[in-house]
DNA sequence: AATAAACACAAACAAATGTTTGTTTAGGCT
DNA sequence: AGCCTAAACAAACATTTGTTTGTGTTTATT
């Protein structure tokens, strides 16, 4: 005899879409990408450790046991999150550092692909930003050294730019640490259809990292 | 009997002090300042949800039921440390407020206090900054409202900039974000007795913030 | 229609969580 | 010396945690 809830025939989350209308698909590949997602959401409203299971469970529209059957464990889903975040930020950064452009607009392009990412995947950018010390141990220091590796790239980019006389002579790691913090406020404060657009809000951003503030004294 | 490891008398972690050298203070006042800070740097390396009572007490060098003798809850811990350092910014926000000087020197001033208190009380405004999500209900929307007052404050006085000519005419939410931002890898990055002083780092800062990255077409 | 695989749920698990209780110890006071 | 209170610990608490197991249902394929 079923139990008095009817068990969930394809998630309540999911369109009732029952059965027909189901198109060449395989099953519902898309359950584990819903649980992902959701769960880049929760752990940035809440935090890693402070999010559950359950929490995540009940906003899937599954039970908890049953995210089991898509995903191994609630580590794997961190880790998957920064992860593919961190491996799409390292492809930008090769793939800027092998154009053909000064200094200046190299480091302007990587800042614009950087904001773009945020303005797309806000919530797992975030997660990666800010929950990556729950990663466990091995893949705790790959987080760290793909990091490194960026942070190094951007450095050089910097110092060369500077090295050919197109940017003022600050110290690199000031200047680095600044433009990669200044960017981060995307992800808290950009939602889509505010009354600023992305476009402007990228123009805005790079002219006040690259122009400054302060007006300049004619 | 006592149990196989001697009760704590003034807990380990204390200087071993052994009574006699006891100045005319009260009993053991540093505890509480102990445990409070030890909970920053703790909530700051692992998140407020991924800290337990107990990896706190082993830190202070305390059983956790102990730190219940000194502090009301876990939450009670997380709520002092998240208004101290909102209070502070507040209040250093008011002061700046009542200064005689241009908006320039004002925005700047306020910038520099901001970065002093990250480079004092690191930890404690780490925590305001990244956990402040996991305040609980009434101090969750007066902590939300502070950071309004702070936000609004700071607004205005880069929008009167603007308006005297002082500054570029920028998104004014765009411009605070930013500012506030960028400082805020500070917390992420300075530690005491690095090669770059604390003194040259606000130097640097303010100069790209302010000044811009880009070296003016002369 | 039958079969096998995918998948959802209920129930349960051990471990970890924040906190309370009861008791003992330590240190300053008269 | 003797008291009083602050403060430490041990043990236990009720939940909540992540995860496993077993069982049933759905779905795609034959």
């Amino acid at each position: 005899m079923p139990p008095k809830t009817a068990p969930n025939p394809a998630s309540t989350a999911t369109p009732p879409a029952t059965g027909t209308v189901r198109l060449v698909k395989k099953r519902r590949p898309q359950q584990r990408q819903l649980i992902l997602d959701e769960a880049a959401r929760l752990f940035k409203e809440r935090g890693f450790g402070s999010s559950s299971m359950r929490d995540l469970g009940a906003r899937v529209g599954l039970d908890a046991a049953s995210m089991y059957n898509h995903i191994k464990s609630k580590d794997e889903i961190l880790e998957i999150i920064c992860f593919q975040v961190s491996d799409t930020y390292i492809a930008q950064l090769t793939e800027v550092e092998q154009m053909e452009a000064t200094y200046l607009e190299k480091i302007t392009e990587l800042l614009r692909r950087h904001v773009r990412l945020m303005t797309k995947d806000g919530a797992a950018v975030s997660v990666a930003n800010n929950e990556w010390k729950a990663l466990t141990e091995p893949r705790l220091t790959e987080f760290k050294q793909a990091r490194k590796r960026y942070e190094k790239g951007f450095a050089a980019l910097i110092e060369q730019g500077i090295a050919a006389g197109e940017l003022q002579a600050v110290n690199v790691s000031v200047a680095l640490f600044t433009l990669l913090s200044a960017v981060r406020w995307v992800e808290l404060w950009y939602r889509p259809g505010r009354n600023l657009s992305a476009a402007d809000l990228e123009a805005d951003l790079l002219t006040m990292l690259l122009d400054g503030l302060k007006k300049p004294t004619a």
